[in-house]
DNA sequence: AGAAAAGTAGACCATTTGGTCAAATAATTG
DNA sequence: CAATTATTTGACCAAATGGTCTACTTTTCT
């Protein structure tokens, strides 16, 4: 009989989740042809026999951390309704994303690249998924139109936005970095999130709720 | 004696601009790594020799195509003056960028990538220019606040913002498609334009064109 | 015309690299 | 303990690929 075991404790779990981690960085920097399965058996400290042991092919791996990114979409906002208030509902997805950002650039990067290609990796299920979750999404939106909680805007554009935004500090900070000549800390997310609910909302003619007015310092 | 026809006829230029195009094309949809210098000899139809002639290296090539996409970031922005309306030239800014997501998707994809990938291949050249416009083009922002044109806002996330969210159409075409089920046509791109324009300047507390204000059916 | 330069192109090579094989070792189980 | 299963690892291979070399043709210049 076949052992069931599969969860997150053994050698095996053990080396996959760190295969994992080595392949995330990898690819985040070089890109799936450019990330040598020798590169990510060194970052693991593993021969690369024993990657390819755990993953069949390079292919696979890659997949494997494509999935685990797509976890990342996922927010409070997916289960917002009419009776919420669209600024703090929009303010929060806003902080949320930011903080993906900056907490997992690499995990941004990679599906980022991933979309930039084509998403030739991207099955349909993940496709589906998120066209039905946008789907949702809207009818949320247009609902908060009707009820005079928003004015006449595409919700479409609006979530464009939204996510262009965010995940731009993730995929573009090496050019941030060499404009502002440093890299950003978490102080620096906190007034980028800031200014960006406020431009937002802004838009939106919502007010700011006043826990996201950062203390700006006025002469 | 040395020829110095150097200009955009004969043969050599031809190709070279054919070359260009070709490569152009192929980084865009497999960047650096994944793009083989044969796939961009037989995209313009030459032998991959013919190419290695003209561009000494594929890293070359690359660099030549990386610096044909840096003109696509010249704009009407470089020159205006407080003495401009904030909300006249937000607006042409944010038009002309997505003009360019729309005209020139490739190019903005290639930029995308490499900025993602460490912009390795962006020379101290373009750092410096960039770095010194948008100094400038903070220093005008903050005149506008001065004079009472902006409410109190960071210029540089406001920028970012405003990259963001334009290139997202070029770079993330794959997934819009998706989710919508089709390309987006001009239309589409005015459409986008006009919510942007909305979006940005109403977060700044700004006036909307008429000129920029779309017609929304309201039943 | 004739020399020099520019352009074309096939053959070829060294390196990288994804992936296989086989053999050995460790862990598990009946 | 014996058998089976899981894991580790080095040796190896075939394909892809960046780039060179050489030889040939065409264009340009004097």
């Amino acid at each position: 009989m076949t052992k069931l075991r599969d969860t997150d404790a053994g050698v095996g779990a053990t080396n996959k989740r760190n295969i994992l981690q080595a392949a995330e960085k990898c690819f985040a920097q070089f890109g799936f042809k450019g990330t040598a399965v020798q590169k990510i058996a060194d970052e693991a400290k593993l021969p690369k026999t024993n990657v390819l042991y755990y993953f069949k092919t390079k292919q696979e791996l890659y997949v494997a951390v494509l999935e685990e990114t797509l976890s990342l979409w996922n927010s409070h906002f997916d289960r917002a309704t009419v009776d919420d208030d669209p600024a703090e509902v929009l303010a929060a997805y806003i902080t949320e994303k930011m903080e993906v950002s900056r907490t997992h650039p690499q995990a941004s990067k990679i599906f980022a690249m991933e979309i930039i290609n084509g998403a030739q990796n991207l099955t349909g299920y993940f496709d589906e998924e998120h066209a039905k979750w946008m789907e949702g999404r809207l009818a949320l939106i247009d609902q908060w139109i009707e009820v005079g909680k928003l004015p006449q805007l595409d919700g479409e554009y609006l979530l464009y936005t939204i996510w262009a935004s965010t995940q731009h500090y993730a995929d573009f900070s090496a050019q941030i970095t060499r404009l502002r000549g440093r890299k950003m800390i978490k102080a620096d997310f906190e007034t980028a999130t800031c200014q960006l609910i406020q431009l937002v909302l802004g838009g939106c003619n919502l007010p700011v709720p006043s826990r996201y007015i950062e203390n700006i310092d006025v002469e």
